[in-house]
DNA sequence: AGAATAGTGTCTCTAAGACAGTATATA
DNA sequence: TATATACTGTCTTAGAGACACTATTCT
């Protein structure tokens, strides 16, 4: 057998960018619905980086995988339970956390619109949902956070992450995980973890779009995405309009 | 400060998956080369699993990245630098090392041409390079990989994965690691990781199509690269036939 | 000259995108 | 009836793919 025991061995956390959309009225207009999309995030009470946001998350126990410990500690800290997690990067810079060898997996947590609802009536006084947003004008790239009067930047410029309010690596861990939630929409379907299993095609556009960064006509959206979904019977109620027909993923 | 010394810590360890792309002489051709896609495997001399194959890896240190962990072990191991590192999930299974609790981190590392060509001359006895080929009949997804007379497959039959000459769980980590492979190149112009500085057209053609299972002529291939690539004033050496200009990535 | 690959011009067809218009619910 | 969104039909255009052809080197 190998001598493995010889070497040392550090901590394993996995932190958990947990995404979800919600669904407010619109600023201006008078009967708009907008869904937005949200990042959860927890202000965090003790040393180091006290009163600074991080991603919620915790230590990889002994019988566990730390999907499962993502899973856990995503629970367990915020009340929230995702519907599908994936694996995102790791984070292992001797240095990056202060308390000791610290490494950390970072996963991606994908929550529906009715998790999401709940989370807000828990009662995980720490744990908010900021406003995800994100830009990038060619040049560097940024993402805006924001939650009340709480408005975090995280600045990707040419690699270089700059984001002064978030405790530990987080700004960087935050950047990929957005970054591997557009590939998933974009070329696996991934969207569709978003949503409750029955869904206007406007709220399958909508999302699609916050999260690409694109914008097109109804029509031709809907012809793109007419061989991943299915017609139901049902309809969308509680309108101020011509309903719309639900639709199912295949 | 939270009390993060109370939890056990497990071993951690890289493994690396190693792609690379060789120029062999085709079988039938009277002149014809080709360019096959290839990945390092070492035979374990040790128990457990001792006699079967398995990725390189080792464990990491305290002084490093886990990255870092990959591009040392592979020289370590079988002599090759690789010009790449990408991360491509995280092996946590409680039993999936009879050791003992061991946790991997899969590393993608991508190697141009003169690397590989440095490796077949090391004197890495027990390090081999596997012809690549995969499989898609739309049911069940089938990876072949082929040295000599060893010849190993792994199978993806709706997620399950059957891969019984290889060690560990090293049979799901070489099927991720091909898949995000296929993404990059697919999707992130990564395949110019497997090639020198300048190489020719017709190159970059049959290096994309092994990995993506695409096929077309070569003037689409030319006019999607167009934007990619630029023309030098190099040209190929040694060819029976008109030599192609060398072009080098943007 | 012959063989072999490099490289170009053009046609077709599909799908992306823009636009204009019709349909159907509630207030 | 007014309003707001759902949904459809069609035109244009860009690009993917197939094909035929020309170019250039070595043997």
């Amino acid at each position: 057998m190998e001598k493995y025991d010889e070497y040392d061995r550090p901590s394993v956390a996995a932190d958990i960018a947990a995404f979800g959309i919600s669904t407010e009225n619109s600023e201006n207009k008078r009967l708009g619905k907008v869904k937005k999309l949200k990042l959860l995030l927890i202000r965090r009470g003790a040393e180091p980086f006290s009163g600074k946001f991080a991603l919620p998350g915790g230590f990889l126990r002994k019988d566990e995988t730390i999907e499962q410990t993502a899973q856990r500690e995503l629970t367990e800290e915020t009340g929230v339970n995702g519907t599908k997690f994936i694996s995102f990067g790791i984070y292992s810079a001797p240095d990056r956390d202060p308390r000791g060898w610290i490494i950390s997996s970072g996963y991606l947590a994908l929550l529906n619109t009715v998790a999401l609802t709940t989370a807000e009536n828990s009662d995980a006084a720490q744990a908010f949902w900021f406003d995800f947003s994100y830009s990038d004008d060619g040049g560097s790239k940024k993402i805006t956070l924001t939650s009340g009067s709480d408005k975090l930047e995280i600045i990707n410029g040419n690699g270089y992450i700059s984001a002064n309010e978030l405790a530990f690596d987080h700004g960087r861990m935050i950047f990929d995980a957005f970054m591997k939630l557009r590939d998933e929409v974009l070329y696996h379907n991934i969207v569709f973890e978003l949503l409750p299993e029955l869904f206007p095609i406007s709220d399958l556009q909508q999302i699609h779009e916050t999260i690409t960064g694109t914008k097109e006509c109804a029509a031709n959206f809907r012809r793109k995405m007419k061989d991943k979904i299915t017609e139901t019977e049902f309809f969308e109620e509680t309108t101020a309009h011509r309903p719309s027909k639900l639709y199912r993923k295949n």
